[in-house]
RNA sequence: GGGCGCUUAGCUCAGCGGUAGAGCGCUUCGUUUACACCGAAGAUGCCGGGGGUUCGAAUCCCUCAGCGCCCA
């Protein structure tokens, strides 16, 4: 027996492990089965499961145990990504705790084998708490971005696109985070509003005593590495100066004033410093005008001073070297109040103003970052972008919802050389060699290395590694096919590649998707990676808040999952997750959604409490009652709407279709149809109606399976559907031929609807429920009658009615009545009822009706309707008017006969 | 500044040319033996404002307003 209560706790760890042992998350390459794959997109290494993993898992799991069920090869492979930058962060964080030494004491050997044991005792985090959300991932295939196949498959690509031109060193400008000492990439950025102050400086003109240019700036302390200042070339106020030089405050250097359009007349001063090393616009600037380029802050943004030592030179009452020098060594900020006092006592800062703007900062390190002229090596993402954008246009990738693909054509098509070095030790390192000379050897091996330089040199050469470490990203971006063993040519790259669907959020277009498709194109012969790029929103609070620590709003999975069941769970994510949307999830919304499963679960109980029993010979094209038919079809209409949403990524809709089918369908009328029928004699007609009740709960329990995976699998297996876990690996449902659909469903209809207006006379009028009475009908077709004939134990149950009976002359007194179809039915309930009440109701009825056949009479009045609209709409309205037209004829009927 | 999205019942959202819907909430009633995580009934809408296209607009177009996000 099914315990009353549904306690999804009792039954979740055992399926799941059930489902695990048995395989049934695997996929099999050596079957004949079309594939399905998703690759996940491989979390961080360091993270632990919230609630966005819980909505994109969920997602996954929905699409991959449906079409497993559809017969499918599902793959879905799991993983995570080494995260560079945190991990290293991470394992920092935990030597200092532990009051270690640091990394650099320790050194770069000992570190790394510090990582790689954090990983064991703590990587396998989130892989663990997907097992609570139900993801049915296929776990011997996990992979790490670190492992020895992957990081095989990142030496492969890097050389090619080495040789290929498509990776190469420069020296740029690049996003420099000082508290982490390592450049970032442009994603890695974040733009932050910072109340900071803009102040103008005066830059002496040379040979024009007592005459300055005014320059305003946010960042003074950069002012040492100044080599011009810039104005708009059509700006009269400036024009005279363009050419002239002016003297560079403290530093005493000669710079010169240049017209460049950058300068916009309308900002600060319309004069600006540029500073070619530490700003990217002043570097395009520089680079126009072809100025020297001094760095003047170190990789923690300390002032540094070889770059312009040999430039300082004294200038009365303007430059003073002694003072510059003095700065050596003092952080950025420090520098700049410094530098701001000077400027000031020399008469040299003329405003200082409150100013709010947006200063970028390291989305890890959480300082703003510098922009710093270093050498790094770089991807051509121009070149590999080209391919993946034709993919898209052409329709060989899809997005979905379609709005995307402007945020993806964006970024694509203006897409920045993408710089991959990072000066980190936890990571792919660069396979790149120098020899003395500066020659670089890039070889998948060291010894391949050595053999290139031999071959250049004649001898052995001593060769220093690059010390860098690849971009987290770069590897990652590789997974779709690194993953499945490439570059050995294994049969799963052959099988699997192309995915079926990447299921992210719209926050990893640039990372994931925009990466997987540049590498997935250039190393697979121009193959996509996948077919399907479904985004999803974001998880936000039930008020629309992002989550976050800091506004404390977070939920936490795995505590609602142990409050309400991971199906609860998953369900309310299904349900509300709509196209192009976020998904406000509140714990409401899990609570109201375990009151569903709950539902399920006890509709089951009911079935089995009334000896319904799995037959599998049962054949529902042989179902001869009026009542199996109709559940059969409205069964058949569930499977179509939940097989087409999902189809379309509708999770929303399949929920909706889901829900309704169980609960409004189901649960609501075709088991209280059934219990007379269960409550009555064995035979013929109660057989079928249990045989239909199996066979119903049995597609129900399938339908449900991808969203509700715990307890459909714990009912299909409590039930003898089939074998203990075998609910996963069972076929969808498809429709079944049912004989007599339409009449069926005419008739069950009728029946329902009749119901439901005995129901509302008797609630509006206020009968108790205790009260039981006989239906009067009258103007009944013969077939009404018939139908009331058969259905009267279901009507006597659902109406409290006594009996039913044709009805040809005067109504009682004291009559309630309701129209349903061409009948009038009549409860006489004189002295129980209150008329006036009566009166009201139906006289409110009659105004709906009327309502609606003035709208409709317009409409059909109107000469152009009629001769333009298309046949059948025309046609649908004056069925429509004839309809409301009876039935005002009817409930004026009513009215007269209760009338005075 | 550029782009995208949103604005429909108290709340959360479907619907996206042809009769305005769901869930939750609310009100009333209910010990009918699956379920109170339940059942029955009911109320609630200038479909953000304005203009246009159309026989017909919540739905298409323009415009304004507000909100949110992304990129500068």
């Amino acid at each position: 027996m099914l315990d009353k209560t549904l306690t999804p706790g009792s039954f979740e760890t055992r399926l799941y492990e059930g489902w695990e042992r048995s395989g049934a998350f695997a996929c099999h390459p050596e079957g004949a089965a079309t594939p399905f794959t998703i690759m996940i997109p491989p979390p961080n290494v360091t993270g632990s499961l919230h609630m966005g993993h819980a909505l994109t898992f969920t997602l996954q799991d929905t699409l991959v145990r449906w079409r497993r069920m559809q017969g499918r090869d599902a793959l879905w492979q799991p993983g995570t990504d080494h995260a560079g930058i945190a991990t290293q962060m991470v394992v920092e964080r935990l030597l200092a705790a532990e009051g270690n030494q640091d990394r650099r004491t320790m050194g770069r050997a000992a570190f790394l084998d510090r990582v790689w044991q954090w990983k064991a005792e703590s990587g396998g985090t989130i892989t663990r708490q997907l097992r609570r959300l139900g993801a049915s991932l296929d776990w011997p295939r996990e992979r790490f971005t670190m492992d020895e196949g992957l990081s095989k498959a990142v030496l492969e690509v890097f050389v090619t696109l080495h040789k290929q031109g498509l990776i190469y060193r420069d020296r740029r400008l690049v996003n420099w985070d000082p508290k982490l000492l390592t450049a970032i990439s442009d994603l890695e950025v974040e733009s932050r509003e910072v109340k900071g102050q803009i102040w103008t400086l005066r830059y002496p003109v040379e040979g024009r005593p007592g005459e300055f240019l005014r320059v305003a700036t946010t960042r003074p302390e950069t002012m040492l590495g100044d080599t011009a200042v810039a104005v708009h070339p059509e700006d009269a106020r400036f024009a005279h100066l363009v050419g002239q030089r002016v003297v560079l405050p403290l530093v005493g250097r000669s710079i010169p004033v240049v017209a460049d359009a950058y300068s916009d007349p309308e900002k600060g001063t319309g004069a600006v410093k540029i500073t070619p090393a530490h700003d990217f616009n002043d570097f395009e600037v520089g680079k126009r005008h072809d100025l020297a380029m001094p760095t003047v802050l170190d990789p923690e943004a300390r002032i540094a001073l070889e770059e312009i030592a040999a430039d300082l030179r004294a200038v009365d009452g303007v430059a003073d070297p002694d003072f510059v020098r003095g700065l050596a060594g003092q952080d950025r900020f420090a520098a700049r109040k410094a530098i701001l006092a000077r400027l000031e006592e020399l008469g040299l800062l003329e405003t200082a103003e409150p100013h709010t703007h947006q200063v970028p900062h390291g989305d890890r390190g959480g300082v703003p970052i510098e922009p710093r002229l270093t050498w790094q090596w770089y991807c051509d993402a121009a070149t590999l972008a080209k391919p993946a954008i034709a993919a898209v246009e052409d329709g060989r990738m899809r997005f979905v919802p379609k709005q995307w693909e402007n945020t993806f054509f964006a970024w694509m098509r203006d897409i920045q050389p993408w710089c991959i070095s990072r000066q980190l030790w936890w990571g792919h390192q660069i396979p790149a060699w120098y020899a003395p000379d500066g020659t670089i050897f890039v070889e998948k091996t060291e010894a391949e290395a050595r053999a290139a330089a031999r071959a250049q040199f004649g001898q052995d050469v001593p060769l220093a590694r690059d010390e860098d470490v690849l971009d987290t990203w770069f590897s990652s971006a590789l997974w779709p096919f690194s993953t499945l063993g490439w570059p050995a040519p294994t049969p799963e790259v052959g099988r699997y590649y192309p995915g079926d669907v990447l299921v992210t959020g719209f926050d990893i277009i640039f990372f994931w998707v925009a990466r997987m498709m540049m590498m997935g194109m250039h190393f697979m012969d121009g193959a996509v990676p996948f077919r399907d790029i479904y985004i999803h929103g974001l998880v936000r609070d039930e008020k629309g808040q992002k989550m976050s620590k800091s506004k404390g709003n977070v939920m936490d999975p795995l505590e609602l999952i142990d409050a309400y069941g991971a199906d609860a769970l998953r369900f309310a994510i299904c349900s509300l997750t709509g196209p192009g949307r976020d998904v406000k999830l509140g714990r409401k919304a899990v609570e109201d959604r375990r009151a569903f499963v709950t539902k399920l679960w006890n509709a089951a109980r009911f079935c089995e409490s009334n000896g319904v029993v799995v037959d599998p010979a049962w054949d529902p094209a042989a179902a001869r009652t009026p009542l199996a038919r109709w559940i059969l079809d409205a069964a058949n209409r569930a499977v179509a709407e939940a097989t087409a949403a999902l189809e379309a990524y509708r999770f929303d809709e399949y929920a909706a279709a889901c829900y309704r089918f169980t609960w409004n369908t189901f649960c609501d009328w075709f088991i209280e149809f059934a219990k007379p029928v269960l409550n009555g004699e064995d035979g013929p007609e109660k057989a079928e109606v249990k045989g239909a009740a199996q066979h119903v709960l049995g597609t129900l329990l399938r339908l449900l399976h991808p969203a509700i995976p715990f307890v459909t699998e714990e009912l299909w297996d409590r039930f003898g559907y089939g074998p203990e876990c075998s609910l996963i690996g069972a076929a969808w449902p498809e429709a079944a031929a049912v004989a007599g659909a339409e009449a069926a469903r005419e008739e069950l209809d009728w029946v329902v609807r009749l119901v439901t207006e005995v129901r509302a006379v008797r609630a509006e009028v206020n009968v108790p429920p205790s009260v039981t009475t006989p239906l009067l009908v009258r103007d009944a077709a013969p077939e009404s009658l018939a139908r009331a004939g058969r259905w009267i134990d279901a009507i006597r149950r659902l109406g409290r009615v006594t009996e039913i009976a044709p009805l040809a002359g005067e109504a009682p007194k004291g009559v309630a009545q309701a129209v349903v179809g061409e009948a009038t039915v009549m409860l006489p309930l004189a002295g129980v009822i209150d008329l006036g009440a009566e009166r009201a109701r139906l006289a409110k009825a009659r105004g709906v009706a009327e309502t609606d056949a003035r709208k409709i009479e317009a409409k059909l009045g109107n000469a152009d309707f009629v001769a333009r609209a298309p046949e059948e709409v025309v046609d649908e309205n004056r069925e429509r008017l004839e309809a409301a037209r009876a039935e005002m004829a009817r409930l004026d009927a009513a009215l007269a006969r209760i009338a005075g």
